[in-house]
DNA sequence: TCATGTCGTTCATGATATTAAACACCCGGA
DNA sequence: TCCGGGTGTTTAATATCATGAACGACATGA
């Protein structure tokens, strides 16, 4: 999911050589030009989506497919309120569960939200899904910019790539516990 | 997924005002003019890759969670307590979170145990992952042939596959917030 | 009422993407 | 040797994008 340096046009040939296509080819059945597929293999254009749209839809692949295409023992299973490591910052107590475990495919936390916490001004916002129970106090949940305070037993759920933010309104502690997949910790 | 028809003008759009950014915000952070945003926004212009990526920076989100995020599909995220599925068999109670999204990664349950309470002497087994936090009471968990009493604050995380079974030995109620990946329900 | 601020939109112009055609290279066959 | 057909690359002309500044509409307050 790292798209923080795509080479596009690098990206771009890896594609097109994996299906097995010529400059030409792809260019013909994508109704563009060979000459522009070249330009963008070698960066020396940065295409318009539209046209990187076109292109790809003669592979066919889509541009989420395109953006998000990677080229790229016996474990402990008990875990101690102590052991779960705290991986919180600030005043937020967030602790994981089986940090140690190589791969996971989920986190699941243990997070206590004093009085008046917060996640912070700025926008939590990664791959995946989230989910969670609350099962102490109230917290007030920001999702997309709709809000809702929930209180013991109450639950959500939602893709990690909408905008969030926690804050506990009042006084009392409040206290979650939350899993996403793919992991985020 | 789906940008077989991508509105790339709409889609920035509820992105930014996800967001709670101005056209004017979003250009400054980004680095280009308000203009081109407004004219991307009502697809009067197919931005480049390489601008469209700017304005995503100033967000920031990746081009690859850009075109990979569904708006239309947005779904229910906050559950009040009664709204959870009780899907437990038994004096066991497995209240369910999201139980009506179409396509989750996860299934993430509210579990409780009344005393002496146990899943039973079939043994579960399935594929992928799962964990849990205590959140009162106590509980006997074997996994593997291996039993471990935990207390609250305490948890748990190991691969379904190792046969497991959960019981509660004492007479007070035990609840549990579990997660598994991929969804057992 | 007028001033100030923010919103999104528009337009002329300069910058860049895209085309069409030519170019250089390599290979297998006459 | 030279030809035809396959690569990918380059170039000049054209189409499109991106900028900077101005615009009208809508608020908030003095």
């Amino acid at each position: 999911m790292n798209d923080m340096n795509i080479d596009v046009g690098a990206h771009l040939k890896a594609v097109r050589q994996m299906y097995g296509l010529s400059q030409r080819e792809l260019a013909k059945r994508a109704g563009v030009t060979n000459g522009l597929i070249s330009l963008i293999e070698q960066n020396r254009v940065s295409p318009s989506v539209s046209s990187l749209k076109k292109v790809l839809d003669g592979i066919p692949m889509t541009l989420a497919d395109f953006f998000t295409l990677d080229l790229a023992g016996r474990s402990p299973v008990f875990f101690a309120r102590d052991e779960l490591a705290d991986i919180g910052t600030g005043s937020v107590e967030l602790r994981l569960v089986g940090s140690q475990l190589p791969k996971r495919s989920m986190s699941i936390l243990h997070e206590r939200y004093p009085g008046g916490a917060d996640t912070g001004d700025e926008v939590l916002s990664h791959a995946g899904e989230e989910g969670g129970v609350v099962v102490k106090g109230r917290i007030e949940l920001t999702v997309a910019g709709e809000a809702r305070t929930l209180g013991p037993g109450d639950a959500y759920y939602f893709k990690s790539l909408l905008p969030h933010r926690f804050r506990n309104p009042g006084t009392e502690d409040c206290e979650i516990v939350s899993a996403s997949s793919p992991p985020t910790f």
